[in-house]
DNA sequence: CCTGTAATTAAGGTATGCCTTAAAACTAGA
DNA sequence: TCTAGTTTTAAGGCATACCTTAATTACAGG
């Protein structure tokens, strides 16, 4: 595999992962990439000829076995290095991403397995998303968003979605993975929520608290 | 720069370097890429193009003040990578040039920095090699060959080439870096030298001495 | 069941970096 | 000085991965 071919099963993997749906559409993948449906549908052809991707005309496209493997292989590559990169060099958090989507396709099987354990093999990348071991096991990443607590709630940041803008706006306000928010007030229709870290207020709109799960410690919210 | 102008920069520069001539012969490139002569020529018309190497048909490329910072920064990363593959990792000695012919290519300015403090600002790669420092300054390598040293001549190994099969052959004779070897004999007509080294006895082909580089310590022999 | 929309396929194009074969230009030795 | 051999340039090709435009095919709602 070269590094389109890396980039095509790592994409069909995480956008399966993020809709729940294993078939991966056509249209989605080029609209991700920014690529014209032609060029993807020739890339998909290509991956189906080398087993990679099992393609449904008119419902997209799936891993195969050992599409799946190979989108784990540069899952665990792409993560690893982020781990390296913000741990050991101390690159910000909003840099790591792009940094890594070059690393993890200069990346041998040994220099992988060399690196896991460098790190201590971490469970998940500093966005908080889930790291395969080496055989391919990979834990459920954290899916409760943020978005979904109530005034009252207690979160503590597990994972938040690896898209620049939302990282750069969390760091500038000092907002970090593991850090835990006490949820002051949801709007439900203007879709503002408020929250206290530190000390400090912030309003999230609704988008920007889509992107950030974790898990609610304790509440003081009355159940119903 | 691209992955393949990147790698001839870096080439430039390395043949320069070795052969003492700031310009390097097409065909001495084509022959060290394995690529054709034709092939070599279009990408050297690229080049000069974007101003990385000046062209003097029938005498060759000589890379300009550009090219040449762009050489530097490829072997800085280079050299870097093979410290941290083999002080941090662990990769055998002859695996290190091979992962670091790709991850040169996927690093850019910010982590090359931080990589170069992280691995304690390092002069020297695990085959001798010097790494330049970020403004491009680089110490010349160690240049006598084991070769050109008499019996009795104690040598210190400061650089061997970067091949694969000598590094196998050195560290098969758990032979490395800073080592110290005695020299028994040396067999002017017959090329072989023969050296102690931790007690054991080695004879080295003239090829093979003659990529081996250091510095001669003490010598039991007469002056002339 | 039929038709509009969405998805697929077809056809032809671009840039990159390699290739081969062949002509032209130069250099250097006799 | 002339020519043989080296070096460069020209011409045309191939694979990869992208593109646009234009059929064609299939699904799904009315
Ligand atoms: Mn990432
Ligand atoms: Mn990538
Ligand atoms: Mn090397
Ligand atoms: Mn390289």
């Amino acid at each position: 595999m070269n590094k389109a071919e890396e980039d095509y099963v790592k994409m069909i993997y995480e956008m399966a992962v993020l809709t729940g749906e294993p078939y991966v559409k056509t249209a989605d993948l080029a609209e991700q990439f920014g690529y014209s449906v032609q060029s993807v549908n020739e890339m998909i052809k290509k991956l189906h000829q080398k087993e990679l991707v099992d393609f449904r005309p008119y419902k997209g496209v799936c891993l195969t076995e050992g599409g799946r493997r190979e989108a784990l292989r540069m899952i665990r590559a792409h993560r690893l290095w982020e781990v390296f990169l913000s741990e050991r060099l101390g690159l910000a958090w909003e840099a790591l991403h792009e940094e890594a989507e070059m690393l993890e396709h200069a990346t041998s099987e040994a220099v992988l397995e060399r690196l896991y354990d460098y790190l201590g093999r971490p469970a998940v990348c500093n966005h908080g998303n889930p790291i395969p071991d080496a055989e391919g096991n990979i834990a459920r990443p954290a899916s409760r968003p943020l978005y979904e607590t109530h005034a009252g709630d207690c979160f503590r940041i597990l994972r938040v979605q690896d898209y620049k803008p939302l990282l750069a706006y969390l760091s500038q306000r000092n907002i970090k993975l593991h850090d835990v928010l006490t949820v002051h007030d949801k709007d439900h229709f203007g879709g503002i929520l408020t929250v206290e870290h530190l000390g400090l207020k912030h309003a999230f709109a609704k988008h920007i608290a889509q992107m950030v799960y974790g898990e609610v410690l304790s509440s003081t919210r009355l159940k119903k």
